[in-house]
DNA sequence: GCATTCGTTTAGAATTTTTTGAACGATGCG
DNA sequence: CGCATCGTTCAAAAAATTCTAAACGAATGC
């Protein structure tokens, strides 16, 4: 938006001309398509996927393919592929209509059930697992820290106290998802407490050498 | 890791082995690097970043430019991009030594502090001008509306309708992020409902004809 | 059966992101 | 000064992602 051209909307008292209301319910549209295309992008999805799950958003009827591929400038291909993938985020919906080949679709609109959606299914692509594997190293280092000593078991426990900070911190994250999608309160400051706690009980029993550690910062 | 190769780890009583420990350790503080950036990657960084951190998370004492290269298997000039990226966000800080002329950099270890700088940076990077575009968007489609009428002032209402929903839901986000930072309870129940409230009032007003709207995409 | 309309798939093109390697400036030291 | 060490920068390469256009198959109506 150019400054410079601004003085038509400093009338805002000029007579209901319709070409030109037209013409701002197409920027605003278009604004909310890009925003969203942004936080999309932001999120790691694609933009085009923020793209047609606003234009859904914003259409207070089911949509076409083709409608979205005009709506969007982009390919059949692409938007095929793209509104799919809304479909497996539960973001977007198939809507049949009777006698009618094309299928059409509609954004879910409840949002927060939206969202619900992409963190449950993203804890269960990725926090899972990285919890998982950091489970699996902290047994290993359990008994690695059992069974040596020395150097090596200092080590261990040092890995030991590290990985169970953000073991903490992935446990507290799915603690955050349960409370959002069921509904609940949560309270940041015992989270943050309880981090803490692990941090100094861990370094208390470290030995002089490790104590040096953090202390030569300044 | 595979099952068929498992006996020795069947075995946690065998002596001491220290080259068997030393790859445990290592194993270890692979995985764990591993993870990280795979976490890093997922959160819209990238994956040495988060390599990078897991690195220096890991480490009892800071480490150089040349260490974090050898480690990662990286450049040079990539490792001294990252890093400088990581210190941006707050996530690790250098270390100067007394008559050394090497950098050495640390992790911020307190994760809270680190999230904390981690969101309220994305909040002011991105939050808050998609805030900003959205309600511009707003404020002109209530003008939209005032002088509108017949089909005009309809999508109009549904547009503002719609993008009000997202409205509440960013400033929901940006308080949720307060309590984070700054500690404090979240009700997510009520943020659930209040959302909802806005859908039920708007449709309640929506006419018939409002069904027609996009039709001329035909 | 044949032509048409849809949606999906796919190979490769285009674009974006990440990485490298070499050049460079700055610093220290003999 | 001459040489060595460090960290940064940048152009080009490599890798990853996104996009297109065409081909295809399935369904529909004639």
């Amino acid at each position: 938006m150019l400054e410079s051209k601004a003085q038509d909307i400093n009338q805002p008292t000029s007579p209901p001309d319709s070409a030109n209301l037209q013409e701002q319910l197409e920027e605003s549209s278009r604004d909310f398509i890009n925003s969203l295309g942004r936080v999309a992008d932001f999120f790691g999805f694609n933009r085009l996927m923020g793209q047609l799950y606003a234009a859904l958003f914003l259409s207070p009827e089911p949509l076409t393919l083709d409608d979205m591929v005009k709506r969007l400038d982009s390919s059949k291909g692409n938007v095929s592929i793209n509104i799919r993938s809304l479909e497996r985020w539960g973001l977007v919906r198939q809507i049949y209509k009777w006698a009618d080949r094309k299928n059409y679709y509609e954004a879910e609109t409840d949002i927060w059930t939206a969202i619900s959606g992409i963190l449950q299914e993203r804890e269960r692509r990725e926090n899972s697992q990285i919890l998982r594997s950091l489970t699996h190293s902290i047994e290993a280092l359990e008994k690695v820290s059992a069974v040596a000593s020395g150097q090596e078991a200092q080590v261990a426990d040092f890995y030991l106290m590290r990985m169970e900070m953000l073991r903490k911190l992935l446990q507290f994250g799915d603690h955050l998802l349960e409370k959002m999608v069921k509904g609940g309160q949560v309270n940041f400051a015992t989270a943050r407490h309880s981090s803490k706690i692990v941090d100094a009980n861990k370094n208390g029993f470290a030995e002089p050498e490790i104590e040096v550690l953090e202390t030569e910062v300044e």
